[in-house]
RNA sequence: GGGGUCGUAGCUCAAUUGGUUAGAGUACCGGACUGUCGAUCCGGGGGUUGCGGGUUCAAGCCCCGUCGACCUCGCCA
């Protein structure tokens, strides 16, 4: 037997107890040829063990060659160490086991890092060791969680009548939204299939073959460029619903929050979860995720601006944009004129804002550069209309709306954090509804799909379709967390014509939906019940369960930037005659 | 595809802004120590400054290129 206990199981209670332990060695404290301690160490706990000449003369010479991530099964008596030498910061601080036989079971190189104490080495290394750095309680702690999630999703669905329910990994390309991996066929030279991006058509046609309550552990996979929240293969818990309108959906993952809260985090959050619309938000925070743990809402100045004798201001409304600014309170002594002249200005610049401007409350007056522009009364009205008080920074940016919105969002995500304006382990969800159904592509000459293109038109807006597409609410929502997208679904056409109709917004003609869809039209021809769900970001819910902000500490094994395993060294390149297999010729990009 | 940060001992960092033999902590190796728990004390080894080129009397530092990691814009129905 390679063990009894686990190493952070024995308590007092069972002192006297012989018992075997299998770990690896944390740390050694050698105290000479007559005493050595270990730090025994597995996904339990620590346990320390005592090698003592008294009662164990023959085996020190073994035990003080012991090192590092050395595995090791011992046996040996319990004991209690006494009241001055109990260690409160162990689980098993009470206890030592008094070793009477050690085998060494497998010896580690000296690892290239640490694992616990020790700064931390950079993700390069992290990832190439990573059978090293998931031995981190703080790796393992995130691993466990998940796990946890995964079994309280489980929990929910399966209390509720869902079939959990697979689906293929080697699918249909549909090429629309996200580039697809592709793998060949080998028996179809020429031919591929495509890693799916979600299950979403096989769940719609699970629909409509009479499995009205289906979810699934899904993963998916998009080629496409890499984020701190993004991964090219995550996971998704998929959910799809028949017979049931949007609130339906809406009501039945609220109660999967509120279950998964109280079941990770034993806390009871209140129900139905906040639902605000695309526009509200929007207008509000110039997000369709604002984060919000925290106020300070996007305000539009416009009309005091275009009244004003600034000209950056004024032009700018003349050609269809927008002044908007947040009041960052009691903000005006923290940021210098260095930080707000580049700094701030460069970050909103990055957004498309060619500038930002920037007034201080003072005195229940404007201080800025560009205050002279402004008469009193447009002062006046300008504080009144920001709330603004003395010690207030207030902060604007005037440009196309598009720009002030996304400038202003990623300022007021930025500036808070800096700013800690929120509880960082505090969790805020809400719906965002109402989302339109398309948007102008300038480029293409046409709409696009804003959710997907199987999203219902909302019933109410179906008379825009034909005259003004951009106005057609679609029955879609997310899901947002923390300033998250963490889920997101619609409910879903189940009538072809209204897909023709669609298709036809998109300008994908009959033919080509035929070519790329035609199994799903055909199957929605076939008695297809109303139908709705949602995709969630299993490994986002981790991550902000685990207060992360970094999705790879979530994942046991994940990519980098530029979608490599360091660990495996994946990709890689094949043998030819796997290639040959598969008909397949390769042709590298020039060189420069 | 664009912008940015970084790369110096196994690891984390420093090196007085181009100037002597590139240092510290930690890890590692050896020694001492019978109650430690981030053990302590003494001693030791350890460097292609990511890689390639250039400027200079002189380059870790400046310039060009390249590789890699991270952040980000675009992208992600």
């Amino acid at each position: 037997m390679h063990r009894t206990h686990h190493c952070g199981e024995l308590r007092r209670s069972h002192v006297g107890q012989v018992v075997t332990l299998g770990g690896w060695v944390n740390s050694y404290r050698d105290h000479g040829e007559n005493l050595v301690f270990i730090d025994l160490r597995d996904r339990y706990g620590k346990t320390q063990i005592v090698f003592n000449t008294e009662d164990s003369s023959e085996i020190d010479s073994l035990a003080r060659r012991l090192r590092r991530e050395d595995v090791v099964k011992v046996r040996g008596e319990v004991r209690y160490r006494g009241d001055a030498l109990v260690n409160p910061k162990l689980a098993t601080g009470e206890i030592e086991v008094r070793v009477q036989g050690l085998e060494i079971l497998s010896r580690s190189k000296t690892p290239p890092f640490e694992v616990e104490g020790g700064d931390l080495p950079n993700e390069e290394l992290r990832l190439k060791y990573r059978f090293v750095d998931l031995r981190r309680p703080e790796l393992q702690k995130s691993i466990i969680l998940r796990h946890q999630l995964t079994q309280a999703v489980r929990e929910y669905f399966n209390a509720r009548d869902f079939l959990e329910i697979e689906t293929p990994m080697l699918g249909r390309s549909t090429p629309e939204g996200a580039r697809d991996y592709l793998v060949p066929s080998r028996v179809h030279p020429g031919s591929f299939y495509a890693l799916p991006q979600s299950p979403q058509i096989y769940k719609q046609i699970l629909m409509v073959a009479g499995f009205d309550r289906y979810y699934q552990i899904a993963r998916c996979f998009r080629d496409e460029d890499l984020r701190a929240d993004r991964q090219p293969e995550f996971t998704q818990i998929d959910v799809e619903m028949a017979f049931v309108e949007r609130d339906d959906i809406l009501n039945m993952i609220d109660g999967l929050v509120a279950h998964v809260m109280k079941s990770i985090r034993s806390v009871e959050i209140p129900l139905p979860l906040p639902r605000y619309t695309y526009a509200d938000v929007m207008e509000r925070f110039g997000s369709d995720k604002p984060d919000l743990r925290f106020g300070m809402e996007l305000i539009d100045i416009g009309a005091i601006a275009a009244a004003s004798e600034f000209s950056v201001f004024r032009n700018v409304i003349g050609s269809g944009g927008r002044v908007r600014g947040i009041n960052v309170k009691g903000a005006a002594e923290k940021y210098s004129r260095r930080l707000l002249d580049v700094d701030l200005k460069n970050f909103v610049g990055e957004f498309g804002a060619k500038g930002l401007a920037y007034m201080k409350v003072a005195g229940g007056k404007l201080e800025s550069t560009i205050a002279k522009f402004f008469s009193d009364e447009q002062q006046q009205q300008i504080i009144q209309k920001m709330s603004g008080e003395d010690g207030d920074l207030l902060l604007f940016v005037a440009d196309q709306p598009k720009v002030t919105s996304a400038a202003l969002s990623a300022l007021r995500n930025r500036l808070a954090k800096e700013l800690k304006l929120y509880d960082p382990s505090d969790f805020r969800c809400h719906w965002v509804i109402d989302f339109p159904l398309v948007n102008w592509n300038p480029e293409e000459q046409r709409f696009d799909a804003e959710h997907h293109p199987f999203c219902q038109p909302n019933p109410e807006d179906v008379s825009y379709m034909t005259t003004d597409p951009g106005r057609v609410r679609a029955d879609s929502y997310d899901l947002v967390v923390n300033g998250y997208e963490a889920a997101s679904g619609s409910v879903r056409i189940h009538d072809s014509a209204v897909q023709q109709q669609v298709f036809d917004l998109l300008k994908i003609n009959p033919e080509e939906a035929e070519r790329r869809f035609g199994f799903l039209l055909e199957a929605l021809r076939y008695g297809a019940p109303p139908h709705g769900g949602v995709g969630m970001g299993l490994d986002r819910w981790v991550m902000l369960l685990a207060g992360d902000d970094n999705i790879r500490d979530v994942i046991a094994f994940p990519k980098t930037q530029k979608a490599a395993d360091l660990l495996t060294g994946a990709p890689s390149g094949v043998d030819d005659r796997q290639l040959r297999d598969l008909h397949i010729q390769v042709q590298l990009p020039e060189e420069k």
